[in-house]
DNA sequence: TCAACTCACACATTTGAAGTGC
DNA sequence: AGCACTTCAAATGTGTGAGTTG
């Protein structure tokens, strides 16, 4: 395997690797092994984003170890603890929905993926405390395998069915308010709400198009607020794979910061899901219809409820007839139905918009422009591959779409292993590593499973 | 044959644009 | 002219179930 320090040479003895933790296996097929190695650091390439410089890193205690995740779903899990990494000392994460998760993970939480992208839901929603206020700090969000093994639904529990698909992209989304304050993420709960699970590889930038808007506004720096339009995200992960959800904190003045002030991981245990393209367990199918908004209609007394649709069958097969039933009225709001609204049942999604009186953050303005933007213009810089490392697996084929401007193009960033004599290797080497930001993130190490811990520290990392 | 997947559908929600009044 | 508020329409988010695929 590679050790830390011959990936990052740069980084000295700023990190260590922690000791394996109980119950990690180290054991993945080698179908998971798929990996990628960075050649050495371009740090010329980098010069221009070095405008961001943080302030003094800090000294970093020990994380703590990271306990293993639960065999299975459905099964009697540990009590949930969010697992961090903390080299922002101080700085904590709680599931502020953690609740309807908990709920939902009792039961086994499903995640539905589609080729156009399918919102989470619930979605991770968290509160930040600790963080310095005047600082400036970025929101990630990725999603890791969590075994190597494919599930199947055998009619009452999720049973493990065989080796795991290759490994996808690694794509890693930035909350749009990145970068903000301190004050400003502690002020109300950070919504990730806003991404979306494909099973689709064929859009390989992770886009898709605004909701809302002119066509030809395409992705920019939004003046009136601001703030980097961003848009929604797309992670790629494959039907029947048990995944795990993760949240990086990283302290850094702008996206394209070469320094960053430190970096904490987090996950949260009751997060945990299996995608699928249709719902398996019929429980998770009430749950969502009980606690999604959008799946209104579906509950007992909305008109798309299986009473109503099996009526509107039989109407047409008898025949037109007056539409108007005496349910339509039983579903105003605020009957029953609503009362099942809470936590992520309410997603319009607060954090996304600055509290009165509270200007958005201002664009720190490096690079010749806005640092977010100048992330989406090189996302690999940002995230220290240099330049020249591919950024789309060739065995993905290009999107229709992709004579789209740059700035569409460029915004999400896509790890991939090298090809055969492109000097990396096409086998990682075997992963040891927990689920850590420089894995799932900037620099995706072969597995993130539960393993040792990457402990990288507040150094600078270049 | 069967499991997994895709797609069209109806309904609910969201959100920007347009309209209105002050 | 500018602002706040309301209304409207279109886009988007849902689960369902039939059809398709391998």
């Amino acid at each position: 395997m590679y050790h830390p320090r011959e990936l990052y040479p740069s980084l000295g003895t700023g990190y260590r690797l922690g000791a394996p933790q109980p119950g990690a296996d180290s054991s993945f097929p080698p179908a998971l092994a798929e990996g990628y190695r960075y050649p050495d650091l371009d740090t010329p390439k980098l010069d221009c984003f070095l405008s961001g410089i943080e302030a003094a890193p800090r000294t970093l205690a020990a994380p703590p170890p990271l306990p293993p995740l639960p065999p299975t779903l459905g099964t009697e899990a540990p009590p949930p603890a969010p697992e961090s990494l903390h080299p922002l000392p101080g700085v904590s994460l709680s599931l502020d929905n953690r609740e309807l998760w908990k709920e939902f993970n009792s039961v086994g939480t499903e995640m539905i993926i589609t080729k156009a992208g399918r919102r989470m839901f619930p979605a991770c929603r968290v509160s930040v405390t600790g963080l310095d206020p005047e600082a400036r700090y970025l929101f990630l969000l990725d999603v890791v395998p969590v075994d190597g093994a494919r599930y199947r639904w055998q009619g009452r529990r999720w049973e493990p069915s065989g080796k795991a698909e290759p490994r996808l992209p690694d794509r890693v989304y930035i909350h749009p308010d990145s970068p903000a304050t301190g004050a400003h993420w502690m002020r109300q709960p950070v919504s990730f709400h806003r991404v979306k699970l494909t099973n689709s590889t064929l859009d390989p930038h992770g886009h898709v198009r605004p909701r809302l808007g002119p066509p030809d506004k395409g992705w920019g720096w939004d003046q009136g607020r601001g703030s980097l339009l961003f848009p929604p995200f797309q992670l790629i992960l494959h039907s029947m794979h048990k995944y795990q959800p993760r949240i990086h904190l990283v302290r850094a003045a702008q996206l394209c910061s070469q320094h960053w002030g430190g970096v904490a991981s987090f996950r949260f245990p009751e997060t945990m899901f299996i995608s699928v393209t249709a719902y398996q367990n019929p429980r998770i199918t009430q749950l969502k219809i009980a606690a999604n908004p959008f799946a209104k209609g579906f509950r007992e007394n909305g008109r798309n409820c299986k009473r109503e649709r099996d009526a509107r069958v039989k109407r047409k097969l008898r025949g037109p007839e007056p539409v108007a039933t005496a349910t339509y009225g039983s579903d105003a709001p605020g009957g029953p139905c609503d009362s099942t609204l809470g936590g992520d049942a309410r997603e319009s999604d607060p954090e996304q918009a600055p509290a009165p009186g509270e200007a958005a953050p201002a664009p720190a303005p490096p690079c010749g422009g806005p640092s977010a933007e100048a992330y989406l213009l090189h996302p690999a810089a940002f995230h220290g591959a240099p330049g020249h490392l591919p950024t789309r697996n060739p065995s993905f084929p290009e999107a229709p779409d992709s004579g789209r401007p740059a700035p569409y193009s460029a915004a999400f960033l896509e790890l991939q292993p090298g090809p055969p004599g492109s000097g990396y290797p096409a086998a990682a080497p075997p992963a040891s590593f927990a689920s850590h930001f420089l894995q799932g993130g900037p620099f995706p190490l072969p597995y993130p499973g539960p393993g040792a811990y990457l402990d990288v520290g507040s150094k600078p990392m270049y």
